[in-house]
DNA sequence: CAGCCGTGGAG
DNA sequence: TCTCCAAGGCT
């Protein structure tokens, strides 16, 4: 589709316009500071601003520069993480900070290409960092600028489909002012999440109206368009809580699987719940059957889990411990707990039993 | 490149 | 209870 580059220009007028009325005001904005720019986005990445809010102030009071980031354990990192989910960001924020400390000086790269090549930064976040600190006519195309411009330009590209993203991006990039390039993103973003929303955008309102493709078509329920086909997994967890004296054995969640860096339980998954045999050596003994079912929601899966606590004897403790340290398992005693970072699902259990 | 990776709020 | 999806990126 070709556009006019007056018809550009009206729209990226009309957006600011808007914009200078009805500005969020966010605590990352007002700073051209690269380092609290990408901290903000990578922990806005699909998430609300709502939610994320509260992690990015406790992220820059423990960590003020990418020094502190950077010097600090991963499993501290990650325990500040705990709740807020797609833990791959907390991984590579922190190997992130690693590389810009310990391989560039601290220098932080200040232009799209280079932002590109760190960990956990695509082409919305290179483009955001570029743009709001080093002033890079870059556009940013997020859930927000896929909806309003499929809108706006009566785009009906499937916005889930791999192609869109670099369609959206070149239209953005024709429409994005050379000078100060971030408000317009910002702007962008704004226009998206108050004005131009998923359900009940406020039309009657809005500024673009008369010249809104989705409006004058009646279309604005059914852009932009999106084939989501994500088939939700099912899974039966039953989690076994071993306890020798103080200590429990915790598992620290491998690659391959979700919660990869986190802290859960021994687990048995299948469709019927079975005895752990390795017990049965230690003279362990099954305790408790906790009846509550925990059900527990992810982006691609349904979980079933339950709980059961098992006691190992004192008295094998040493032959705990060995076999803890040969399969990978680790003992922690309760009051270290809450060091752990741990998957929402656990918190819950634990906040449960007053822990 | 289609599938995978969390959690929570709104309707 | 169910659907949608939120300042996406990786493999």
């Amino acid at each position: 589709m070709i556009y006019k580059d007056s018809d550009l220009q009206a729209f990226s007028h009309q957006i600011l316009q808007w914009y200078h009325k009805n500005p969020r005001e966010l605590p990352w904005r007002g700073t051209q500071n690269p380092y609290k720019i990408w901290l903000s986005e990578i922990i806005l990445q699909q998430t609300r601003v709502a939610q994320g809010l509260p992690y990015y102030e406790k992220f820059l009071s423990h960590y003020p520069t990418v020094k502190d980031l950077a010097t600090a354990p991963q499993e501290e990192v990650l325990r500040l993480w705990q709740g807020l989910g797609y833990y791959s960001r907390a991984r590579n924020l922190h190997a992130c900070a690693q590389h810009i400390h310990f391989d560039l000086g601290g220098k932080f790269p200040n232009n799209y290409k280079d932002l590109l090549l760190l960990k956990g930064v695509g082409s919305y976040t290179a483009s955001a960092i570029a743009s709001f600190a080093f002033d890079e006519p870059k556009a940013v195309v997020d859930g927000n600028v896929f909806r309003v411009m499929a809108r706006y330009f009566g785009i009906d590209t499937d916005i889930a489909s791999s192609k869109a993203k670099g369609e959206f991006e070149q239209l953005g990039n024709k429409i994005i002012p050379q000078k100060d390039p971030g408000e317009y993103n910002q702007a962008m973003m704004d226009f998206g999440s108050r004005q131009c929303t998923p359900q009940n955008p406020d039309c009657p309102s809005c500024l673009l109206q008369s010249s809104c493709f989705a409006y004058k078509h009646q279309m604005v329920k059914e852009l932009p368009v999106k084939i989501k086909k994500i088939k939700i997994r099912e899974r039966n967890l039953h989690y076994y809580i071993v306890k020798c004296g103080e200590d429990w054995v915790w598992k620290k969640r491998k690659s391959g699987d979700i919660w990869e860096g986190l802290f859960d339980f021994p687990v048995s998954e299948s469709e019927e719940k079975e005895v752990l045999k390795t017990w049965e050596s230690m003279e362990a003994q099954e305790i408790k059957q906790y009846p509550k079912k925990y059900r527990h929601i992810l982006s691609h899966q349904k979980l079933n889990a339950t709980f059961s606590e098992i006691e190992v004897p004192v008295k094998n403790y040493q032959k705990l411990a060995e076999w803890c340290q040969n399969e990978g398992f680790t003992l922690v005693k309760e009051d270290q707990i809450d060091y752990l970072a741990k998957p929402k699902l656990i918190v819950n259990f634990l906040t449960d039993q007053g822990i």
